[in-house]
DNA sequence: TAAAAATACTCCATAGGTATTTTAT
DNA sequence: ATAAAATACCTATGGAGTATTTTTA
């Protein structure tokens, strides 16, 4: 049983005569005459009553064409997939994502696939770097965004990094802080509650250089979630101030510190090296390039 | 795109290697690696990453297995459907039913054939001789049941005469005509409303012949509907006397008639001359012949 | 270095074409 | 008598085997 076997007899059912379904496929009378007769050899059964001037299906040449062309229409699904998987446009991925991109990215990401992908499966996952790390390796994952910084470089990883994401102190308009035309020391931030999503390494060294001991997080951050839409909406109907991407709420207004903060996020996007890449994994990274520019 | 190449595919994506696998398929390696290399070329990118020792599916290659397994698995289905239809045991079968079989045939027929054939898929329609022939020269019934001598004899149709059924006269249990032990006569019966189907020309002729031109049916059926269960129950609980054939009712106590009542049913089970039967009808066939015989 | 996949080549089975016969209307 | 399908015969493409090279872990 061939899918071309079935194509010819779908034809056959469909126009009843040898002659014009062998012209429709663009096929001599004879050849689909054997290619018909070697199906039905094959079933065990008639598909066709040959009836001198046309063809006919049999009761059970009915019953098989039902399934014949589901089988030949999925195999035709198939073939198109193919075409559109290759584009980027359907098909699934996996993606694993560290507090910190997750924070910013996850919901964007999952807006854009929605409304501009609608044939992609994305499964977005969250965890510690390693553990999403170890899911790539594992091919549970098909790729990682974290913070690239936090990772040791490793053989086996292949890194693209992504554009660097600029961090802020940022409060509510019409905040005490938001004032203050002139820089605000680290003393008088400290007035308010803090609100962050989980800092890695890097930023904590960042804020305890510029600001002392008690700048590490672990000291002065009050408000700590993995879920920054929440924070950012807390900040908003509060005095508390948020440390995080700058581009994540721009609604709020910066705060001017002195000396100013200089900390940025350096995202990373890992795959596995010689391993092939999701076919939609450029629209990841392009989606991903166009919401970090904002 | 072949089915064998999915087939192939899948094998490898199972045990992860070109040399498994082909052992497996009984095919060479580089058989299968050929095989595999053309249904990438076709779909345009790697179903698999060669990675020396072994290899595994690519995304893609993920997605597309999904696909090719259920598409691989249909095909199976088909064949295995092949020989279940041929058996009779399982497809499609569209069978008409005039007034006098469906009366008794249709209800055991269903009930056979839903605890008999869970994979066979009947449906019975009911509708007058030249309606049900129409039907079955139309291609839309694949066999008609129907009284014999209803029918004017025609070159395409091919006629399998089923048991004759022999007509009686009947009424409950108790009922005042139960006791007589010799022969009521047709006068004595018209005292009690009579039910019955609705009766062929056959019948008439007989029972005009018999009783004398009163006992047409058109004159001396009171009850006349085409669902003869109904008829039965309303004879099993009044004195109605039910005209029907004599293996409906087993419960029901024959009416001795003077003269004797000698009608009977002549089925016939009516199918197109020249062309193929549903595999199943010999399954019908029997069950018809069983059913008959009591 | 050893195991696995790819390549090169050869061969054969089979799908398809041409010519003709058979069949059914 | 004619149109359509089956049959007979031939050809060629492509799938499969053997031998060998290439790759990578």
């Amino acid at each position: 049983m061939t899918l071309v076997q079935l194509k010819h007899f779908i034809a056959l059912a469909e126009t009843g005569s040898f002659s014009k379904a062998a012209e429709l496929l663009h096929l001599t009378q004879p050849a689909l005459s054997r290619s018909v007769r070697a199906l039905e050899d094959e079933l065990g059964l008639a598909l066709f009553d040959r009836i001198g001037r046309h063809s006919e299906v049999t009761p059970f040449g009915r019953d098989v064409l039902e399934r014949a062309q589901g089988l030949v229409l999925d195999a035709g699904d198939l073939r198109e997939s193919g075409r559109l998987m290759r584009a980027g446009q359907a098909g699934s991925m996996r993606v694993g994502m560290a507090s910190g991109p997750g924070a910013i990215l996850m919901t964007p990401l999952l807006m854009h696939i929605a409304t501009n992908y609608p044939n992609l499966r994305v499964r977005v996952s969250r965890g510690g770097t390693e553990l999403l790390l170890q899911a790539l390796r594992d091919r549970t994952l098909d790729a990682v965004v974290l913070e690239a910084r936090s990772m040791r470089p490793a053989t086996d990883l292949q890194i693209t990094l992504l554009r660097d994401m600029r961090g802020a102190i940022m409060c509510r308009k019409g905040h005490p802080l938001a004032r203050k035309r002139k820089g605000v020391d680290f003393n008088a931030l400290r007035r308010y509650p803090i609100a962050s999503t989980p800092l890695g390494d890097e930023i904590s060294r960042e804020l305890m250089e510029r600001y002392g001991p008690d700048a590490h997080p672990s000291k002065c951050v009050s408000l700590e979630c993995e879920e920054l839409p929440s924070l950012v909406d807390v900040v908003r109907r509060s005095n508390a101030v948020l440390l995080a991407i700058r581009a994540a709420a721009p609604d709020l207004v910066e705060v001017k510190m002195e000396p100013a903060l200089n900390a940025f996020a350096r995202f990373g996007l890992i795959t596995l090296r010689r391993r092939s890449e999701p076919p939609a994994l450029p629209v990841l990274k392009q989606l991903m390039d166009e919401l970090m520019q904002g």
